[in-house]
DNA sequence: TTCTTATTAGGAATGATTCCGAATAAGATA
DNA sequence: TATCTTATTCGGAATCATTCCTAATAAGAA
């Protein structure tokens, strides 16, 4: 199937992409702040289409299904006090995680790692 | 509130909990195969009871939700091609991933990883 | 055994997501 | 540029998992 780009489809992913991390109700929000004309079913039709074109990527996690454009390799950080996510740089965790191939017989192709805590704004506000 | 123990929450702790992994639909399937007249509400809401509890969790990895009885410390594995989950031994992996503390300046309090790929029997099955 | 009230069955309500069909428009072709 | 094919859109209906509601039931304390 050829397809074809689309206004729609680009608001979709430029609502993404400015996001950074965005649930689904957040793109729709979003989505309607620039053109609130653009349907629901195109929306989550669209976010399904960029999925699957692995130009985004969905995770879970706290509960929490959020979107994102696929960039660097990182992992994620949810604050549990304020449930901000914020991006690990892949780096420093990569020397620890990445090399992992097999596990009691089993061979590993991905590595899913999710952190949660308490992030550096909290903690600041903490000791204040 | 004074929590009582009745058959059906026995019941669906008992199907969770010889299933080993399952989920939501495998959970109502295997409830009504021991007892058919046990309403869907009932079971969702002994689910959550269980979940507030702390007796069961919820996880999800590729797409697919999952709950099980809480018991020692482990990591999952789900094999790409039979769709399998199987439980890692913690030991060997927390000594690589139990100790860490702080990323980036979050003070990290849970970690969760999700490992997948093809599992030691599938890999059998690719090399006859 | 009695009494309080947490729990249940079962069906209705909810809400997120998908489906559908006629109208529109992307983009290939001449 | 005009024409044509068909992917995409809108928007409302359909679907389906989950939660809510209410009268009836039963756990477990007294």
């Amino acid at each position: 199937m050829q397809r074809r780009n689309t206004d729609q489809k680009r608001v979709v992913l430029q609502c993404i992409d400015c996001l950074g991390h965005a649930t689904m109700e957040q793109v729709i929000e979003n989505v309607h702040d620039v053109d609130s004309s653009i349907s629901k079913s195109t929306i989550y039709r669209n976010v399904n289409v960029l999925l699957t074109e692995n130009v985004i990527k969905k995770f879970k996690m706290n509960q929490v299904e959020v979107y994102e454009t696929i960039k660097e390799k990182h992992y994620h950080f949810m604050c549990k006090e304020c449930g901000h996510i914020t991006d690990l740089n892949a780096k420093e965790l990569d020397e620890r995680f990445g090399n992992l191939k097999e596990v009691e017989g089993n061979q590993i192709e991905e590595v899913e790692i999710y952190f949660s805590g308490i992030c550096k704004d909290c903690l600041k506000k903490k000791n204040n």
